[in-house]
RNA sequence: GCCCGCGUAGCUCAGUGGAUUAGAGCGAUUGUCUUCGGAACAAUAGGCCGUAGGUUCGAAUCCUACCGCGGGCACCA
């Protein structure tokens, strides 16, 4: 709420002469008002008055300068400072915006990261739905944004799953692979790395045949080879896995504008480490190249290792450089989860070293990972990890039980916002059957909730001669609750911009719905003598409801 | 061992320095309703906010120690 803000501002400088004062204005429980401040408590040591007396001093202040904007403005027990406004000014803040924060600025957003030539688990849904969220929310503040995605098509598990199918292909015999039908490749891709993993694991003779291999892939992208027959077995099934991997964002109303093969960042970081290592930034050790972490607090970590080969450390060293290269951005957001925190540290500052303006601009945002009820970790390696679509069908099968119907829409809300309304950070225990459940806070609560609205306003439209709304009706109180919750959206959005925090939008939608299907439930809106003004109402509830939905990649169909 | 993160109702989570009653949902118990779409609304029960100290006018929130859980700590990603 500027204006607020900025009177108290000017008060405070009046009053008593300081500056860049911020009195960090809030949204308090309902009964106190509609804004509060704490800064008459904040402000006792410097200024050496009560509390009291200085919530006093500027309340009379701002009760004049803000005559007509607010209601009254009241002093409250040790010193709070609460506004009321006035229903005028509250009519006008409905058709305010989010403020446009990082208007002109270039975002890159990357997230989701599957590797091809493995299969898409649970966390992959997980941290793409996470991404598209703040990926929106930097839209909605004005950047430019861009969606990127980075994945592992060269690298040790691809040489696991490559020794799989050539075990199972009985040789490089690339013909072999239209045995395969369509529908079976990723399950199929999966089962190769598996064995591939445990071969590896089993050691020689098969580790050295992985190992080999995946020098030979390095090769193979060197040289641009197509033709040889392991050539031919690697193309079709990376290709098999961005098939897979399009469909499965189809699935999900994801899009990426780039996506960055580590086949391609490799080089670009092989390129730069061995640069730096010339400037000392990386060191020699036992063959491999490092970066020491330890002078920074870190670890040390190995960038390439003693067969020559990069690491995952390179690759990103070179998907920075990428990046850069490709949108010269303001910000660059990377989104994974937890357990690379530590390594991201380390490649972050052995970049700062060389390229801090990239390194200041990077920031990495981590998510935990997705349980099973009873806390039980899945494992790709073991083969036996949730899969993504396994999610999905999941909530599929509990939306049919729940509706004896099979809607998408719905089912895929029901995910969504099951992930999307916890606060970032922590585990999320998912639970196949409760999890999706339709009821209480919930995606389909919220789109159904949309859905009420807009069936209301139909309904007016066609029993109802349409007019423009007395608009400056004094508003009864339960009106005047509903219509204070629809203007503090813009609050809502911009705080989960400033944290790029997602969970804030869905717990306001959540309330929000709550309170207006708690009016819905009082008060007549058709028919009623007050119908103008509560469809007015209405609509700027649908159509908040509609915009906080579409931030969170969840669609609002105006009937379901 | 060292480093990082997390411990809030039976379960899943909000709340991350403020308002003498710590909030939701689910589950449990019970009401409302011949519905402007009941996927609703209303109510009851359930918590010394991991433990112990400390800082502060004021702590679930900040600091310290301890306990518990998870993750990371050189040639995987």
């Amino acid at each position: 709420m500027r204006v607020i803000d900025e009177a108290l501002r000017s008060a405070i400088h009046e009053l008593f002469g300081l500056t860049d004062v911020d009195p960090q204005l809030s949204r308090p429980d309902e009964h106190f008002g509609d804004y509060t401040t704490n800064i008459a408590l904040r402000l006792v040591k410097q200024l050496g008055q009560s509390p009291q007396t200085i919530a006093d001093r500027l309340s009379a202040s701002l009760q004049k300068d803000l005559k007509g904007i607010i209601e009254h403005v009241t002093v409250v027990k040790p010193g709070f400072i609460n506004f009321k406004l006035s229903d005028k000014t509250l009519f006008t803040l409905a058709e305010a915006v989010p403020e446009k924060r990082f208007i002109d600025q270039q975002i890159v957003v990357e997230y989701s990261d599957p590797n091809p030539f493995k299969i898409l688990h649970a966390g992959h849904l997980y941290t793409s739905v996470v991404g598209d969220a703040i990926a929106n929310l930097f839209e909605l503040a004005g950047a430019q944004v861009y969606r990127v995605n980075f994945g592992g098509d060269v690298g040790l598990h691809v040489a696991k799953t490559m020794y799989g199918i050539i075990q199972e292909l009985g040789g490089e015999h690339p013909e072999r692979l239209s045995t395969v039908s369509i529908n079976q490749r990723s399950a199929w891709l999966s089962s190769r790395y598996v064995e591939g993993n445990s071969a590896y694991e089993a050691g020689d003779p098969a580790k050295a045949a992985i190992v080999s291999i995946n020098h030979r892939i390095y090769k193979l992208h060197e040289d641009d080879d197509h033709q040889s027959p392991l050539a031919r077995i690697y193309w079709q099934c990376r290709q098999w896995s961005y098939d897979y991997f399009a469909d499965f964002y189809n699935r999900i109303g994801s899009h990426f504008d780039k996506y960055y093969p580590e086949s391609e960042t490799a080089p670009l970081g092989v390129q730069t480490v061995r640069e730096q290592l010339q400037r000392g930034v990386y060191a020699q050790s036992d063959g491999a190249i490092i970066f020491k972490g330890e002078p920074y607090g870190l670890h040390t970590r190995v960038f390439i290792n003693s067969n020559g080969l990069p690491t995952y450390e390179t690759k990103d060293v070179g998907l920075i450089m990428a990046k850069w290269r490709d949108y010269h951005f303001d910000q660059s957001i990377v989104i994974t989860a937890n357990d690379i925190v530590e390594y991201m540290k380390v490649v972050l500052k052995s970049v700062e070293q060389f390229a801090p303006n990239l390194a200041q601009a990077t920031t990495h945002i981590t998510h935990g990972i997705v349980k099973l009820t009873g806390g039980v970790k899945m494992s790709s390696r073991l083969g036996n990890g949730l899969l993504a679509t396994a999610v999905l069908d999941a909530a599929a099968a509990a939306n049919r039980a729940t509706t004896g119907i099979d809607n998408p829409g719905t089912t895929l809300a029901a995910v969504k916002y099951a992930f999307l309304k916890q606060r970032i950070g922590a585990d999320i225990i998912y639970d196949p059957v409760s999890s999706v459940s339709l009821n209480g806070n919930s995606g389909p609560y919220l789109q159904y909730a949309h859905a009420r609205a807009r069936s209301i306003m139909q309904k007016s439209q066609k029993t109802t001669p349409k007019s423009g709304g007395p608009r400056q009706a004094v508003l009864e109180p339960e009106e005047r609750r509903l219509l204070s919750k629809i203007v503090q959206y813009p609050d809502v959005v911009e705080q989960a911009v400033d944290e790029l925090l997602p969970h804030y939008i869905c717990t306001y939608l959540y309330e929000l719905a709550q309170l207006f299907n708690h009016f819905y439930e009082h008060n007549q809106v058709i028919g009623s003598e007050r119908q103008t003004l509560r469809l007015c109402l209405v609509e700027r509830y649908a159509t908040v409801l509609e915009k906080g939905l579409m931030v969170l990649g969840i669609a609002a169909p105006g009937r379901l």
